[in-house]
RNA sequence: GCGCCCAUAGCCCAAUUGGAUAGAGCAUCUGACUACGAAUCAGAAGGCUGCAGGUUCAACUCCUGCUGGGCGCACCA
């Protein structure tokens, strides 16, 4: 809703500028903020600044005339004024935001941009391998990835959640061999086991299984024959559990991709004859190679630092070519916009696969891979280390037991992706009580509860055509009912930069505003006017609690 | 050695992508419950945004060079 505002200025501001004598060519792309502060208006835009420069004239006289020649619609805008070095600022009118008020209250939805335009966008994330539980970076991951989903389908974009399982290649012998030797072990035979083999407690487990229900009876066949039998069972089990985390953390995906499946189907050689065909593979030294070099971006430096292996000189593909192949499917399937979400040991692989991305035919800018920084564990005050292999990692699943599955998905999106993030166990467990994730669920649960209060006294509306907004007068109330107005444009932005973030941020902001107006206004008093004006901004508040807390992937409680 | 990420209040983090006086929470201090939930509110205090230059009307944000921390740099995945 106020995107269409801000277009409409957009056009006004343009007549202007070509009125001051601006070329259409120099017209720059006009951009408004939400100032901080209230006396600066709603909306601030600093064109006149940049555009000065290039009429050699003074900003604040450039502003000045851009103001003399705008056309500005007083129903929704009420005022618009020059402030310090240049600054336009436009003030919403009390007509647009009581409109706007009423929507939120009707819980009608009024804060999707459509910017979109049913666009379709996939987004990989988490894509652990399946030969273990999966951990506190896989959770940070599947937070994000979910929540970006969700921000970009509210943006009018149709997001598509996938899962990509890696369940060919080494890790996957070593994973059946591993299960091997523990079942040897559990069945009483003395194994060496070694380093490289994955020694988590979760094997052990898998081997258990196997022996409660197939017995002894694999113990007289070789291990080669053992590790075929265990190695698809023991992935499957292996996937199972990931899912069942997944499931118990609220994070689904739409599709869980098997890399087998590109074998199956001989996507690999496709994929490698689509490279070749556009001059991008060399052989050298007996191993086929994909110029990833040759790829490079609008400046035209390269993408990738070196060329990489596509087939070895022994004739086996390495990890590359499927990954490409899924990526060259992805852009098949009919994605215009492809998202990865990394780990932050991949971020050297970001070159090689979007050099392969856009010889695959989609455009540089519409494929974005996000590093999800790590995560890193402080256990008794001290770093912990997280290795498969020595099984002494943090699972996921006992994440979400210790802190619950809402608190460690706010936990993770209250950062922004890129940073690094120390997770301390000790305090996580301690602060769930004063996890500000409590802060938001329980203004929504308090809001609830004068809902309910209203609804006993017999003075709660549900039609809120009638309410006069103009009651709303106390600073507790503009702001609340400012900060309502601006969901919109938080969602809006936080899907475009791919920055979730943006939303817990916003949310704590609110319910700090709705705390101080609850302290300050009483919502059901003898004034009856005032109250239904008070509860429309209680309504209003409360949907856009539940809705941005259902963009986290949170609940929002009517009661805690 | 090369590349990527990070450095902001005592602690953990924001800052609408270059905007106006850098903001929340935790911790600390002061105050507020016989009317809708005190998991709350009001207030105080806390800063040379790691260091040094540069770009411009404007720099936490961009460029260069340092310092310190993390992670990569396979015919592994």
């Amino acid at each position: 809703m106020l995107e269409q505002v801000k277009q409409s200025l957009r056009e006004e501001l343009k007549k202007a500028l070509k009125n001051s004598g601006v070329r259409e060519d120099d017209i720059p792309e006009i951009g408004f903020e939400a100032p901080k502060h209230i006396k600066f208006g709603d909306l601030s835009t600093s064109v006149a600044l940049g555009i000065a420069r290039l009429l050699k004239k003074n900003p604040r006289e450039t502003a000045e005339e851009l103001l003399r020649n705008i056309n500005l619609d007083k129903a929704v805008i009420s005022k618009a004024e020059l402030a310090g070095p240049g600054f336009i600022n436009f003030f919403l009118s009390d007509s647009y935001l009581n409109a706007l008020i009423r929507k939120a209250a009707e819980g009608e939805v009024f804060y999707s941009a459509g910017t979109g335009a049913g666009k379709k966008v996939n987004i990989e994330f988490v894509s652990a391998n399946p030969v273990g539980p999966l951990n506190v970076v896989n959770a940070r991951a599947a937070a994000v990835g979910n929540a970006i989903a969700n921000l970009l389908n509210n943006a009018g974009f149709k997001a598509h959640k996938e899962f990509y399982v890696n369940n060919v290649g080494n890790q996957t012998n070593t994973f059946g061999r591993s299960v091997s030797l523990r079942y040897e072990e559990l069945l009483g035979r003395k194994i060496e086991f070694p380093e490289d083999c994955y020694g988590g407690e979760y094997v052990k487990e898998i081997a258990k299984q196997l022996i409660a229900k197939e017995g002894d009876k694999y113990l007289t066949k070789t291990e080669e024959e053992r590790i075929e039998i265990f190695k698809p069972v023991g992935l499957a089990l292996m996937i199972e559990d990931q899912k069942k985390s997944l499931r118990a953390y609220g994070v689904e995906f739409d599709l869980w991709f098997y890399e087998s499946e590109l074998h199956e189907r001989n996507e690999l050689e496709r994929a490698f004859n689509k490279l070749k065909e556009k001059g991008m593979v060399k052989e050298e030294e007996g191993a086929k190679w994909f110029t990833s070099t040759a790829v490079t971006d609008k400046e035209g430096k390269p993408l990738d630092d070196k060329d990489r292996v596509l087939i070895k000189s022994d004739g086996v593909p390495t990890y590359l070519l499927p990954d490409i192949a899924y990526h060259f499917g992805k852009i098949n399937r009919g994605f215009e916009i492809i998202v990865d979400i990394l780990g932050p040991d991949h971020h050297g692989y970001i070159g090689r696969i979007s050099a392969a991305v856009k010889v695959g035919g989609l455009l540089q800018e519409n494929f974005r891979v996000l590093i999800a920084q790590q995560v890193n564990l402080i256990k008794d005050g001290k770093p912990f280390k997280m290795s498969k292999r020595q099984g002494n990692f943090i699972s996921m699943d006992e994440l979400v037991e210790e802190v619950g599955a809402d608190a460690a998905k706010y936990f993770f999106l209250r950062r922004s992706l890129d940073s690094h993030l120390d997770f301390d166990i000790d305090l996580a467990k301690k602060q769930t009580e004063e996890n500000p994730v409590y802060y938001v669920q329980y203004a929504h649960a308090r809001i609830c509860n004068v809902i309910e209060y209203a609804k006993k006294s017999g003075v709660l509306t549900s039609d809120f055509s009638l309410v006069d907004y103009g009651l709303l007068k106390a600073p507790e109330e503009a702001e609340l009912l400012r900060k309502v107005a601006s969901f919109g444009d938080c969602l809006n932005h936080s899907a475009l930069n791919f920055a979730p973030h943006l939303v817990p941020k916003y949310l704590e902001e609110l319910a700090g505003l709705y705390h101080s107006f609850y302290a300050k206004c009483r919502v059901v008093t003898g004034d009856k006017e005032l109250t239904a004006a008070r509860l429309a901004l209680c309504f209003g508040a409360k949907n856009i609690l539940r809705e941005g807390l259902k963009i986290l992937g949170v609940g929002a409680p009517q009661k805690m």
